[in-house]
DNA sequence: ACCAGAACTTAAAGCGTTTTAAATTGTCCT
DNA sequence: AGGACAATTTAAAACGCTTTAAGTTCTGGT
């Protein structure tokens, strides 16, 4: 053991610092160097470097000091091994979504709080969820969070017998999945009641295709229009989730016999597209029309927009998330469970008094 | 080692898979259960399953179909230690900016055509560049991609002795670093030459506050005006990324004796609080005077903004990051090298003639 | 001095792979 | 049949840590 010290040791000099990093086996200092360094056990190392009771205060502070002199780190990589626990969780997001960002951010900070850390897997154009969710698996993730999946609900069962997963953002069927969502249809009935509020009986509504989310948010829709007395007035536009179809919506509705006192759209997206459309065709907003978005991105903060969305809570999708990953890996639960949160009407400058 | 097969087999019937996830401690199948299975040793499987060459043909195909039925995933911890190698890549992001999400994008396609993966660490708020690059060294990433990191040259230095550094996105004094970033000098320089070129002379510029991007498009467009002879028409005003600060600007000039014929702003955000601002004002975009932005945004290709900016080629960013990163780790590379790209303008619908 | 028990420390056995050197099997000649 | 060599296969030693059971050292009380 002193000889292998010896080794390390001339084998540092002799690098000279100039291969530093060839083959990126640059030698990082272990617990063995510290060990050596203040003449313990590497077992007395690791107890204090993790913090667990035990070793004398002032083992603590030679070892702490050894440590921090050497720029020890843990690695991971063997101490996941050896503990049999990677007390990681995978993360599966869309990087181009801002949403998600947000989700991520929130989710950062509840799973430092309950000692876990996160490992994030993106979706780009050329790597789908499969690839996305199995590099979180090589990583020996203990549960997977998946941020808005597509994946058919019977795969995801399937992968749930791998390793937890944690469904946010989207309805699944009926599958022994853990799921944190929004409720889009209560989401959209906000939005309509606000409208009536403000006098509002002509509120059309911009589609947003097919998929889970739109459903919801068109049945949403419908149900308030309906609770208010307004099923006659129900009129769903086409559209999907981007701007041109919000613009295409709103062209439509130009051209027709009268135009409508608001519009909602399934996403902010869409609802600029809305209301790029009206401008430009001198409508004002929100004199004239009012105009209302969902999602409450980034886009809809801007002050030229100051668009009236409603907001998915982040901050509370994350935390549940996280809290559900935890009740799954350190206390047993294992019936499912579906959090569905009440989502935030967000009234900024879109929306006024009906004409 | 037959006994011990036949207790995991026994202890995964009585599991029964209701408690199959109690800890986090689901057995995955292990190099050993696929050995087991086709009455080999674990080397060989190992020597297959990483498609070495040496295993007999019938081996193969008899391992690989074992190791397909158990949906044996290797691990990569287990295999990071054992090898010396993670082939990991650290990557260092801002997960809210939009350009990140576009060189993330592309990082992971020329990762992986070199036999590399990714592994991000975020800045949030609460989540600063010390956490996320030691969470990077943790996973014992063998070089470190930093995408616009704010860290002083010494900081970023003194990690470069860890793992090799990668800067993108931005200029580091003279550290022996690698970087990787786009000129963006010359970008504004290209926006004026643009600009004279459609006949303008009165070209405003609204500053994007300090920080060394901003300093060198500022440089940028002085040089450019004064390379058109228009050194004494040289304008800057004060300002920052922020729509706000655009809009400030845009205020500023309406509230002046006489209005410039164009506008060069920082970035898109800036930008995009000009442009709101004139049109608000009821001033013609680009009829009566132009407007310019930098980053090519998702923001700037809203229909309803058509903006022309500038593209920092997010594509060869990554390429270039990854290809530094390589030679640094495969090829003993250990000259420094910065690689400086030409950004391109990308012309839209707010610059025309000048009046 | 001696001893029980508390306080602290450590040896050693893993964790699931890779890798090297050695062992085994197979093939083709004489 | 025997031997040389190539083609396969494998035993066993890492990798850097955690963890458990077993020491060892201290206390304070007799």
């Amino acid at each position: 053991m002193l000889l292998k010290e010896i080794c390390r040791g001339e084998a540092q000099v002799d690098d000279g610092g100039t291969a530093r990093h060839r083959n990126g086996a640059h030698k990082r200092p272990r617990l063995e160097d510290v060990a050596a360094r203040v003449g313990l056990s590497t077992a007395s190392v690791s107890l204090v470097l993790r913090g667990v009771a035990g070793p004398s205060e002032r083992t603590r502070q030679r070892v702490l000091k050894a440590a921090a002199d050497l720029g020890y780190q843990v690695d991971r990589t063997a101490s996941t091994l050896a503990s049999r626990r990677s007390r990681l969780l995978g993360v599966m997001v869309d990087i181009h979504s801002p949403f998600h960002a947000e989700l991520v951010e929130h989710l950062h900070t509840a799973a430092e709080e309950v000692g876990y850390d996160l490992v994030l897997s993106t979706l780009t154009r050329t790597r789908d969820e499969q690839t996305a969710v199995e590099t979180l698996l090589a990583f020996r993730s203990e549960a997977l969070i998946l941020l808005g999946p597509t994946s058919p609900a019977d795969v995801l069962a399937v992968l749930d017998n791998k390793a937890p997963v944690i469904t946010v953002g989207r309805r699944i069927a009926d599958a022994a999945l853990d799921v944190v969502r929004t409720a889009d249809d209560e989401g959209v009935g906000q939005i309509v009641d606000h409208l009536v509020g403000l006098g509002h009986r002509e509120i059309v509504y911009v589609d947003g295709g097919k998929g889970v989310i739109a459903t919801d948010r068109r049945r949403g829709y419908r149900t308030a229009m309906r609770r208010h007395g307004l099923g006659d007035r129900i009129r769903v536009l086409a559209g999907d989730n981007t701007e041109a179809a919000g613009e295409r919506a709103a062209r439509h509705l130009l051209d027709g016999p009268e135009l409508p006192t608001a519009v909602v759209a399934f996403n902010d997206q869409c609802a600029i597209g809305v209301l790029a459309a009206f401008t430009r065709a001198g409508v004002s907003v929100p004199g004239r029309i009012s105009v209302v978005g969902y999602d409450d991105d980034t886009l809809s903060r801007l002050s030229c927009f100051n668009l009236t969305t409603v907001s998915q809570s982040a901050r509370e999708q994350a935390r549940h998330a996280v809290t559900a990953a935890v009740e799954r890996l350190d206390q047993d639960r294992t019936e499912p469970r579906e959090v569905v949160l009440t989502p935030r009407l967000i009234v900024r400058g879109t929306t006024g008094q009906a004409v």
